[in-house]
This record gives C-alpha cells, structure tokens and sequence, in this order.
DNA sequence: TATTGGCAGTCTAGTCAGTCGAGTGCTAAT
DNA sequence: ATTAGCACTCGACTGACTAGACTGCCAATA
C-alpha cells in the first residue's frame, strides 16, 4: 500500500507538471506545496512513486514526470472534479442558445467544447441503431429515376437516386410508396429490413423488378445509419500543442482524420459510473494515440442514451478541468436536444 | 530583359530545390545540370536573379533560394504541365469509378487529390445558385410540426422542421405542396423568393399564418444555398510538411479550419485561361498563408461552372505535377457528375 | 523508525573557441 | 562574354568546459 503523504506527492507532481510542464523535482515541490517535511523526505516518497511505476525520471538528473499509470491513478482517486467557473457556464449557455436543427446544434457543441479546453473535440453523430422510421418519400426524378428519401425520428434525412429504366408510372410509384409506409412507419431502423424484404412479391412482371431495386435500396438507405459519423473541430490546437506529443503530431492527424478508426476508438470506450471514458497514453489500443489522451462522455438525444462525445489531447492535459468540461457540455447537449 | 541563360538557371534553381529542400548553389548547380558554362558564369546570373528578386540568399555563404516571385515566374513561364503518369492515371480512374451520389463523389475526389498531391486537398461543394428546384416536399411530422424538404436539380436535398402549433389539417399541407410545386417546380433557385412570397394571401385565417411560416422557412433553405461548403483532405501531410512551413503550420491549420475564411478565399481566385488559378506565398491576401501557396481549379456539375478544387501546400511544392494533378482531377469530376 | 542535512555524483543545457567546407563576390586574364 | 582564382563570409560541427538542477545515499537526529 502507498502511504498517504506519497499520494499527495504525486497529485503535486501531477498538478506542477500540468501547469509547467518542465519535469518536477523535489526541492520546487516542497517549496510549491506545504508539506510539512523536507525535500529530503520527498525524495524518499519519490523513490517509492518510481517503484511502483507511477512517475519517471527522464534522465538521472532531471526532475520526474508521470506515467500513464501515475496519471490513472490522480484521474481516479486524486482529483476532484473541478466545477466550471461562472464564465465558462455563460460561455455554454450563450453557445448553445438560439434554435438549431441537429448539424448545427452539434456543429456549435463541438467548437464550444474545443473552446472550452484548447484540445480538439469530436461528436459523434446519434447512434440511429435506436431510431425508428418517421416517413419515407418516393419521388420521380427524371423520367428514369426515383429519389427516395428516409427521414428517421430525430430528423436526420437521406437520400439516394435509383435507376429504374425508362417505363413506370406514378400509379405504381404511389402504391408502392403506401404499402412502404404502412409497413414500415414507425418501426425501428433494425427491423425495417425484415419487414419489407418480401414486399417486392405483391408486384409482378417489371413492378416487382423496380420494387425490388427501390427496397435494396431503402436497406441500403438504413444500413448506412449504422455507418456512423464524427465532427470534429479544434484540430490547429494540436499544432499549439506539438511538443507535448513526443516529438510528432502526425501520427494522431492521422489518426483523427479517419473517420473509421475514430468510430471504433469511440465505441469501444464504455461510459463508466461517473459519467465519462478516459484511455490514457497507452491504453489507447490504437498505437498512433500513445502519447494522447482520449476522453469520452455520452449524451442523449430524445430519451435514450445515443451517442458520444469527447476530445483529444496530450497525456499531460488537465484533466480534472477537462473531465468537468466534457461532462458540462454532454448534460448541456442532452437538454438542447432533448426538447 | 532576363537573358534567356539565367531563366534557365531560375529554372533549374526552382527544380532543385524543391527536390533537395537545400539552398542551391552555383556549383551543384552545374554539377546537376548541363550548362555548357562554368561556376563563376553561373554565379553572375545568379546575382542578376538575385537583384530582380527572384531568388534570395538565407545568409552571406549559402545557396540561394526562389522567392515568391520567383516561383511566380517560373509557373508562369518556365515550367511545362508535366502529364501525368500511367499509374497515377489508372489511380484515378479506379478511384472516379463506381456509382456515387454527390457527398460520395466529392469526399472520394478531395481524398484522391490529396493521395496524389500529399498535399492538403480540398474540394468546394457546387454552387448552388445556378440551379434549380426538383422538388418540395412537406411532410407532417407531428401533430404540431411539418417538415419541409428542398431537392435541387443536382441532387442536394435540405430540410428544416417548422413548428405550426396544433390544428392544422393534412389536407391545408396537401394543398399548399400542390401551390408550392406549380409555382416553383423547376424554377431557378433565384427566382424562388420572388415566386412564393404572395402564396400566403391565397390562404385566409390560421392557413395564411401556417403558409408564412413554412415559406419562410422554404426561403432560408433556398438560401442557404447560397452559404456554401468545403470538405478537406489530407490535413496530415501538414504535419510531415511543417519543416516546410517556415517554422509553424499552426496558421495554416487555424485558417484552413474555418470554413468561411476558405470559402472567402477560394471565391477570390478567378481561374485563368490555363484552367487553374494560384497563389503563392504573400500573394495571398490570408496573412496565415503566407508561407502557403493555394492552387484551385473549377470544375463542372451539370454542363454549367460551379465549383472549385484544388489544394493548399508550402510555397515550395511541385507546381509542375501538382497544377497538372489539380486540373485532371478536376476534369474527371466534372465527368463523373456529368452523367 | 521516520526524518533530516549534507555531500558526492550525474546529467543537461549552454557557452566558447576552433575548424571545416560550401558558397559568394570581385578582379584580372582570356 | 566568359573564366579561373583568390579572399572572404558564414553556418554547421566539434570538443572542452561550466553552471545548475537533481538524485541517491549515509550518517546523525528526534
């Protein structure tokens, strides 16, 4: 077990490294921090942080800087969560404030919240696997084609063109268009493809051929909901913030720039009890986020827990400021889409 | 008048140094390239170009280096279009080919020319002032909202939930869609404003009310329109190039992250005869891209010029290859939306 | 036993002098 | 107009040295 006053030496490093971020040595530690002993005294606890793998010492003669581990170990039970001043609270509210549809209510949130802690933020577009089908619309566009439209119940829109060959009419069109609706209105995204697959059966001769072609299309249209989505704002932060990467940033634009990669990074971080995801340095599976810190929290939108939101940063950021700040800005979204 | 000789010799400067990234001198110079003349020849032109500011020394006893104007001359008269190769070809073809709507065409494009320039690449949505309404659509969502769809002719599809209150009836919406599509069904988005806006009088009581706010709400959407769009690719090769930007790529990140700052800039440069239109280093009105040369070329949505692409590097990139990549890019696209 | 002061040792970063080499500008000769 | 040659400049590199910041350990102390 790690005595008491060891701890605290570690949330002092932890603090002065975040805010200077030189390596801390003993002597500017104990004259930063009242502790009621001598640098002595502090070097022997230091000892025992390096044992135990929760600071590091560049080189012999330098000062020490956390490990993703000591790191942890502050997030979990060093910190307190710090609460947000009165000018970032304002901040939040006059950002968020004005009517919006979804793009833009995200749009703000994310700048706000790379705003908010000069790391870069991302927001992840509402997971629509819990969504359900408000209305489909089939419209002719030329006189070959047909644009289908899906609008799902937290208003997120797509299209797609199909090319049926020249020779169907309106009448079919229209009738095809009601047996989708009545089949499929208000169903959930997930079951939109078990109910209308055998639809195309009730058409014969070319009907059944173009409904065919439409419905593959519609699944098509469904199946992409699953293909989620990120935005992401603040990314010159982390020219600002080059040197706090070890050396290169390249790795983790890179990174950031796949939508995929960040998809997978982002759902395989599960929400813990306070309310947030943290994977730090290390812990990121992905190699490319070694030196980078990713913080995650949930927000809703209508009801049910539905998509995340979070940022990127150095391994050596605030974290108490940006845990609060990430959360503040989820529960601020929740509200602004909830209503 | 320059003497023919010492163009040549900008000529070769530009060249080696965007191969090297070294300064060159006159000795490697004619070492590299077959002057029929010696090193001291070779040192007079160079002070020649060195007084008409084409090129410029970084201190007493290094190479010399093309200024801005320098580059200007030499894009301008010295250097011919390099075709491109058969591979970099075939890649375009396999990337282009495959159905695709829109959002698609234009993400796979700007990540093509970025592959092939490694350079940031970026591509401007059409404009949509030249087109036209396909289609209006409104749909009621709730018992107190209608949703309100645009789709234009090229394919772009918009909407915006209006809230009405309660009570109004499917049967006001069915009639004000009929009014809607015989007035504006076809018409240039320009016109569209000055078509709708004495619908409402048609309607009496709690109908007109409704019939102003939904083509309110239409008309913001046609306006939008005008309030455009750029995708990005490629912002990682920043991080690989900042050597290149003397110093820091932090600006060039900051302006290229603000949508409207680029649209501003991309709107400025006219294309010239040679298709393509470039800006290097301080010819650029951006501050932040003065060490940034943008190189865009317009390309063709429908038959009629939309919109533009093209890319943003250091001053010292490979204008040859690059200009020549931009404008085949463009060329495809512009087939690819063609059909 | 925990804490302390002190001391020796280690490592980095910075400075200074010296050398090397690439490159220039100028001049006189061709 | 071109050339060879020469003196000069300046950055890049090297090695030596110093100052400063730390650590680790040890013996003394409360």
């Amino acid at each position: 077990m790690i005595p008491e006053r060891s701890l605290e030496v570690l949330r002092a490093i932890v603090q002065d490294y975040i805010a200077s971020k030189e390596p801390v040595g003993s002597k500017s530690l104990v004259e930063r921090h009242a502790f009621g002993v001598s640098a002595a005294t502090i070097r022997n606890d230091m000892a025992l942080l390096e044992d135990e793998d929760l600071i590091h010492a560049p080189h012999t003669s330098a000062g020490r800087v956390p490990t993703d581990k000591g790191y942890r170990l502050f997030v979990d039970r060093l910190s307190e969560v710090k609460p947000l001043s009165n000018s970032e609270r304002l901040a939040i509210e006059n950002f968020m404030s004005g009517s919006a549809d979804l793009d833009e209510s995200l749009n703000r949130t994310v700048r706000l919240l790379s705003q908010l802690t000069n790391q870069v933020a991302m927001v992840q577009y509402p997971t629509l696997g819990k969504s359900s089908v408000r209305h489909i619309e089939l419209i002719p566009a030329a006189d070959t084609r047909v644009l289908v439209i899906l609008i799902t119940d937290n208003g997120r829109i797509q299209q797609q063109v199909v090319e049926l060959g020249p020779g169907f009419d309106e009448t079919f069109i229209a009738e095809l268009r009601a047996k989708l609706l009545s089949a499929i209105s208000g169903a959930a995204l997930t079951a939109v493809a078990e109910k209308i697959a055998s639809l195309p059966t009730s058409f014969s001769g070319e009907r059944s051929k173009w409904s065919k072609l439409i419905i593959s299309n519609l699944i098509a249209l469904v199946d992409e909901n699953r293909q989620e989505k990120v935005i992401l704002a603040g990314t010159s932060n982390l020219a600002k913030l080059e040197q706090d990467f070890q050396g290169s940033i390249s790795p983790v634009l890179e990174a950031i720039e796949e939508q995929v990669v960040l998809l997978k990074l982002i759902s395989e971080m599960q929400t813990e009890n306070n309310g947030v995801s943290l994977r730090i340095g290390r812990e990121n599976t992905l190699q490319e986020l070694s030196s980078a810190s990713v913080l995650v929290s949930e927000y809703e939108s209508e009801g049910s827990a539905v998509a995340k939101i979070g940022l990127i940063g150095p391994t050596r950021m605030d974290y108490s400021t940006n845990i609060s700040a990430v959360r503040a800005v989820a529960r601020y979204l929740s509200k602004s889409l909830g209503n």
